[in-house]
DNA sequence: TTTGGCACTCGCCCTGTTCGAGTGCCAGCG
DNA sequence: CGCTGGCACTCGAACAGGGCGAGTGCCAAA
């Protein structure tokens, strides 16, 4: 067990550290807080910590560094979430209010968090499973030809075209779309296959039926397979502000962030509710493993229907990166509800 | 004038240096080329290709590299477009034809794009206002709410919700939808303002008149807006084979890819047909003063629906580039022309 | 347990030096 | 007149050495 004072020391560290982008020694520790004992004292503290694995020295009489052990401690006891100032929370507002679409409301989202918390940020569209179905259209855009339009309730509208097995009719399309909406409007989209399932039995026409019911399968298949996992990235230009030596990370974590299947498995590894911060390597993909992730839900109700969140260094500014993370959380998910 | 010999020393010192990076002193040159001359000549031949502006020294006693205008003269006289290996023609089939729908074919075209060229790939979706109308859909999410749902012939699918004035039965809807896909189906996106400008006279209701006309008015006018010019990008982790001084160039370049204002007027200057390379400086944006752009329209007809092209230091490979740039710039306005 | 003192370590930075690629110029040659 | 070989020169890159100083670990004393 660490004592009160030890504890003090690795907080003043990592919060220099996250200042200056120099490990820190101990006299300048002494000097910049008010530890109320001596270098020397301090220098036991830290030789403590580290064989304790919180801190380490990048080579002999240099300062120290937290390490990914180190931040994981300050931010499961040592720090707080910072509230955001009333100026950024208005900027918040100023910025997402204006949004015309669920597009738009990413957008912007993605773009303020990049820069509030100027690091590189990644918002996730809504599940298009844990949202309900607002309304569904379908089209004929030729004899053999039709396409659906989905629209929930999060403002997500997915479309897919299908070529069916033979021609169908204008008043079978009609009395397919009545029963389609009677059907699933108001339902969560999980539970669409279920409810959508017996539909081509209660046509009457074989061929219709046929038709009926591979136009369906394809659909529901491909819309969920390709579309439901979306998201947006901004504020990669913030990658140059790693640190001095960011020339050598930023290919790995550029490359990883053009991987939407990395990331969408990053946020996927995250809490279902509250916080989550990864740090380094905590963080199963190797690229990212000198970063640290914060993300969290969002939903326009209780529940979450997405995650976003940022990408940084692991010298990051936990409290505030976390605050930024989760007031925007909040608000977007304020938006989608008002929509 | 510059003698034939001279071209060739031109050509040879670019060549040299996108392979190697560095600067290219006479020696080498006459080691690598089977100019035919001595060192000494090529010398005298670079002094005179310095003094016009074609190559500089980054300092004395160093090797040449070429200048933006050296590199203008290279592409403009000395370079063809060099043609794909039939592997890399495959690669582009195989890669392309598995797209779904426009989303995905833009998607999967920058990704390939980044691939074969390894640098950073832009691609526009294809204009609304140059496409032409292939459906119009009007649902009512709410008595007062609507949304409109527009298809073009080259696969865009855009939408948007409006808050009516006053409530608008389900009866002037379809009467509204029938009316608005008579006129507007086949034209193009361009004609369709002046097309419906007289839609709302034919209603006899007067306030379903107010409504359509505003309704109408918003809805176009909010889609060409907001809609009108989009574009992916992809392989930002290109931008790390920059060169040696890649971390300084690095920064200003994401910044700029950032802004899809920026990006747009960059496509937007290029030449309507045929393939526009900007170099160096010929970029108006500061931040791309040390890249090349190679963009090229491409579309499912004779005519260009939207650009695509590269964002590459200006020492690229300018005759491979093109031409890969060339070949998924024709491959894609097929898979558009068939779908 | 804390503290001041002290010797020690080791990376950083500045300087001087060497090395060599590349240049410009010139005289001679075809 | 243009090409060539020779030659002196320049200047950056790379290396080595040395002083500096931040920071450490250890120890004896309070």
């Amino acid at each position: 067990m660490l004592s009160e004072r030890r504890l003090e020391v690795l907080r003043a560290i990592v919060q220099d550290y996250v200042g200056t982008e120099e490990p820190v020694g101990s006299k300048a520790l002494t000097e910049r807080h008010k530890l109320g004992v001596s270098p020397a004292t301090v220098r036991n503290d830290m030789a403590v910590l580290e064989e304790e694995g919180f801190i380490a020295q990048p080579h002999t009489s240099a300062g120290r560094i937290p390490t990914d052990k180190g931040y994981r401690l300050f931010v499961d006891r040592l720090a707080g979430v910072k509230p955001l100032s009333t100026p950024e929370r208005r900027a918040i507002h100023n910025f997402l209010d204006g949004a015309v679409d669920l597009d738009d409301v990413v957008g912007r989202t993605v773009r303020l968090l990049a820069q509030l918390t100027r690091q590189v940020a990644v918002v996730q569209y809504p599940s298009l499973t844990r949202s309900t179905v607002r309304h569904v259209e379908l089209l004929s855009l030729a004899p053999a030809r039709l396409m659906l339009v989905l629209i929930t309730d999060t403002g997500r509208v997915e479309q897919r075209v299908v070529d069916c097995p033979a021609p169908f009719g204008e008043t079978s399309l009609a009395d397919l779309r009545a029963r389609l909406n009677s059907r699933v409007v108001g339902r969560r989209f999980a539970d669409v296959p279920q409810l959508v399932q017996d539909l081509p039995e209660s046509f009457e026409e074989l061929e219709d039926r046929a038709t009926v019911s591979t136009v369906l399968a394809t659909l529901l298949e491909s819309l969920v397979e390709e579309h439901e996992e979306r998201l947006m990235i901004g504020g990669t230009a913030n990658l140059t502000r790693f640190g001095p030596d960011f020339p050598l990370m930023i290919r790995p974590v550029l490359e990883a962030l053009e991987e939407q299947v990395v990331l969408l498995k990053l946020l996927g590894e995250a809490k279902e509710s509250g916080m989550t911060v990864r740090i380094g390597h905590e963080n199963a993909h190797e690229g990212l493993s000198s970063t640290s992730v914060v993300s969290v839900g969002y939903g326009s109700g209780g529940e979450a229907v997405a995650k976003l969140g940022v990408v940084g260094p692991t010298r990051m500014d936990y409290p505030g990166t976390m605050g930024a993370v989760r007031a925007v959380a909040r608000y977007v998910g304020q938006i989608l509800a008002e929509s």
